[in-house]
DNA sequence: TCCTACTACCTACATTCGTCGGCATCACAT
DNA sequence: ATGTGATGCCGACGAATGTAGGTAGTAGGA
């Protein structure tokens, strides 16, 4: 087992932050700041501050390039999201992960194309776990 | 269209309340008290003060029975926890609800049950569509 | 050299939240 | 009448959070 540090909940704005630096990786503050601002107003401040609270938690870390903070997560996203489903899991489906589903498949607006890509992540979710 | 209120969003022990409310159907600040309690200690003004502001939040609303304040929820589970999982896959995995099955079931924690239940819950869906 | 842009850093401030202590009330048993 | 327990209400406090202004440094162009 490898230490897995239960790290403090994320935010909503921290995890759209996350979201983007998991998409592209690394990012300073500038280029995170930008992504977010092409969704909703934001201060270039507020986003440095979460930044850095972000790394205090230990969700991110930073490296020194040139004169800018390049900021990488610590963690992948399967892990902080695969952690986070699980607590809502937890505490509001009674630790049932098929009454999350169920209620995913009860909104209305999932596509065709969704349940056709669940039934095949399901489909190889079976396989895998027949053979290993 | 019915008016959707967009309510704030609630935290992971407000979202324990509304569990053990949405679990009774109603409940005073004793009954959840008791329920909480029963696995993890806190006081029962915290959980009186946290009811107090949900009611303001718009989740629940109570009613003077006897001596007692009964609350209920003023939301269904599943409109609630489907506005959330809805806000986390748009936050979280860029929009695809697939995505966010994916990490479900790249967890090692999820039983054959839970996948079986999971299959069943997605035929069931894909007859309703094709009929409905 | 001076100005502009970009950066990091420090500080601040209003809200919200989780957490609770105290107090007054009311009912019921003694 | 008195005590006990349950209940609602008021106030409070520390921490986290979102938000952002102001300052100082550094680099590059005019």
């Amino acid at each position: 087992m490898s230490a897995k540090k239960k790290l403090p909940a994320l935010t909503e704005p921290q995890l759209e932050i996350m979201d983007v630096l998991w998409g592209q990786g690394k990012g300073t503050v500038a280029s995170v700041w930008n992504a977010i601002r092409s969704r909703r107003p934001v201060a270039r401040n507020t986003v440095q501050t979460t930044l850095v609270r972000m790394e205090e938690k230990g969700y991110l870390r930073h490296k020194e390039e040139g004169n800018a903070f390049v900021y990488s997560p610590t963690c992948k996203r399967e892990t902080v999201l695969g952690g986070m489903l699980q607590g809502l899991v937890d505490t509001a489906f009674s630790g049932s992960t098929a009454g999350l589903v169920l209620t995913l498949l009860d909104k209305q607006d999932l596509s065709d194309d969704d349940v056709a890509r669940i039934q095949a992540l399901l489909d190889d979710h079976k396989q895998r776990n027949k053979k290993g």
